[in-house]
DNA sequence: TTTATGAGTGGAAGCGCTTCCAAGCAGGAT
DNA sequence: ATCCTGCTTGGAAGCGCTTCCACTCATAAA
């Protein structure tokens, strides 16, 4: 029998549903001979009881609210999840947190189209992912409200994000600040393969600061390529090797930063003494190292995406929009003035 | 009308409930009038379909692995999470992966029994939680298979856990190897809040090392508290201040031994010129800031434990026990070699 | 002996949906 | 006028459980 039901433990046992059942529930009702006999039965026959038939018996509502990003690739998805469980916790509701990881971005529409088909989540929050128009109907025609978290969002309401071209201007401009002109971007190439245009945002604006500064343009200062810190390591070897190399690297995350800093002490030289790096995103990791970098408030991003959510989900007659303090420029130890008359 | 049902639906748009489930389901058999009768009944009430009605009726068996620890509290979980997702893609099953969030250790039971009795979960991951007999014998009899990851189990099969007392002696050793003769412990206080004598294996170990070498045990070396990085900077700085400071600690987390480090910065010491320290975990932070530590392959537990549920979930008849990689020294910068001839 | 009492039990109803079958109906073919 | 076809539609059955009501049968009380 494939999936034996508790028809079929009652059968076997020779008793009625309602005995499996309160032997099921340990109603305390039950004699023990009987127990006994609907024990075996279930054990014969592998029975499992089925959470659903169970859950709309009893009338319980378990909604779930789903969170949806590629996170094994990007560590900030930390910061933002941490801030939507501790929203979550914050109000005292049967949300449940369910984790969809986006491994290969080809499947992440096949992932939305399961969820609205089968009815998974009652709400969605997205992060580092792009929403198509396609998508927003699907989304919307399923009654799953859903909220975008940190990229690619015009000014819809339901979305929580930064201001990722002002980001980039405000990096860009504390390298030139500093004195330098020879500033590199190290970036996610774009369009990106998960369609959000967070690197190219961001690169917007390190171009609109260098413009402002008057600082030419070049095009071999400007690396781009997969996420991660491996990429970032091999993009600025290359740009070392340049005949004039640049003196500070902007990188579009923190741990890009990391891979450049790594290349720059392989190729003996020094952060901020030869090279000036600053970051984006400003994680956990960088405070420990030190990385000067623009800080997103990512926690606090995945806790107002959740508020957001939750408000639609629970009031949506009501729902208010959510602001997200403004991008900070967080200076450490990584980035330093520079000026040609000490060299 | 408080939960209206498609039947509500249905009289108010004065169609049967046929039609308006499949005006739900975009069937193309229901004409424009129809439909747009049936949608606007929708919005009147504000219905809103049951999930679990339609998944009892569709038959689709949705399972959910919950996975339980204080993530909030314990930057480690990251790793194993990423671990969990990775098993649960590798195999291409229907599981959802279900965070619960234990927030205040007094509520973890009570969210255990939640989880019981509302049959949320089909399979749980306990992580850095104890599982007390009762609690093992209400899952048990729940059905619900379970698996403890990291802590707190003898040689129960669903156990994927590192030897803390032999990585605490490991950790120990390695300091008494490079000379030291005054070592401190800084762990969490036990018995822990949350049930699980991690620190007092490490504990255990770091005493037996003590032994083995002969030094004499200092309780003044042993500063026990909360968990966190805030916590080891307190007990750090109280262990500067002793007459005889020791020369060298072992943290029990990594992030214990970053608190120890600041503080000894603070102090105007140096790492590991001045007093050298080895933590325990090897998260993704300590290899960028070269401290030294215990690898406890946090990442790859999660992994084998979501394989090991799985497997249970899955062919509960051929259960194959996994073994997790024996505990490994990881030697950065953060210790160094000491002897008093040199002061 | 008769009458409460209560423990143990069977089974129907119902949770809110989907789906299938039957039936209504319009319009074209015969 | 009659039949057929195909598009719409209504509604019953069923998904697998819980729960309540009704019933039986001991046992205790009268």
């Amino acid at each position: 029998m494939p999936n034996p039901t508790i028809y079929d433990v009652a059968r076997t046992a020779g008793v009625g549903v309602g005995t499996v059942s309160r032997v099921l529930n340990n109603s305390t009702r039950v004699s023990p001979e009987t127990q006994e006999k609907v024990l075996s039965a279930i054990r014969v026959l592998g029975f499992r009881r089925s959470k659903v038939a169970r859950q709309l018996s009893t009338g319980i509502q378990h909604r779930n609210i789903g969170a949806i990003m590629p996170f094994i690739t990007h560590p900030s998805f930390v910061e933002r999840l941490r801030g939507m469980q501790l929203a979550l916790n914050h109000q005292d509701n049967d949300f449940n947190l369910v984790l969809y990881n986006v491994s290969e971005p080809e499947r992440y529409h096949e992932q939305l189209l399961a969820m609205v088909e089968q009815a998974t989540v009652d709400g969605l929050l997205i992060a580092t992912l792009n929403v198509s128009d396609d998508q927003r109907d699907l989304l919307t025609q399923a009654g799953i409200p859903f909220v975008t978290l940190s990229d690619a969002c015009g000014e819809a309401l339901n979305c929580i994000s930064p201001d990722n071209r002002h980001g980039g201007y405000v990096a860009a401009q504390h390298l030139l600040e500093l004195g330098h002109r020879r500033v590199a971007y190290v970036g996610d190439a774009f369009p990106n393969i998960y369609g959000f245009p967070t690197s190219e945002l961001r690169y917007e604006g390190y171009l609109s600061a260098l413009k402002e500064y008057g600082i030419p343009y070049h095009s071999e200062y400007v690396c781009l390529g997969a996420h991660g810190e491996d990429t970032a390591h091999r993009l600025t070897e290359h740009l070392l090797a340049l005949p004039e190399p640049p003196t500070a690297i902007f990188a579009m995350s923190d741990i890009q930063a990391v891979g450049c800093i790594l290349a720059i002490r392989e190729a003996g030289l020094r952060v901020p003494e030869d090279i000036s790096v600053i970051g984006f995103d400003d994680v956990q990791l960088s405070r420990y190292i030190g990385l000067t970098t623009v800080r997103q408030h990512l926690e606090q991003s995945g806790y107002l995406g959740m508020q957001l959510l939750l408000n639609m989900l629970t009031a949506p007659d009501n729902v208010v929009a959510r602001q997200l303090p403004p991008l900070e420029l967080v200076v450490r130890g990584s980035t330093q003035h520079w000026s040609a008359l000490f060299r």
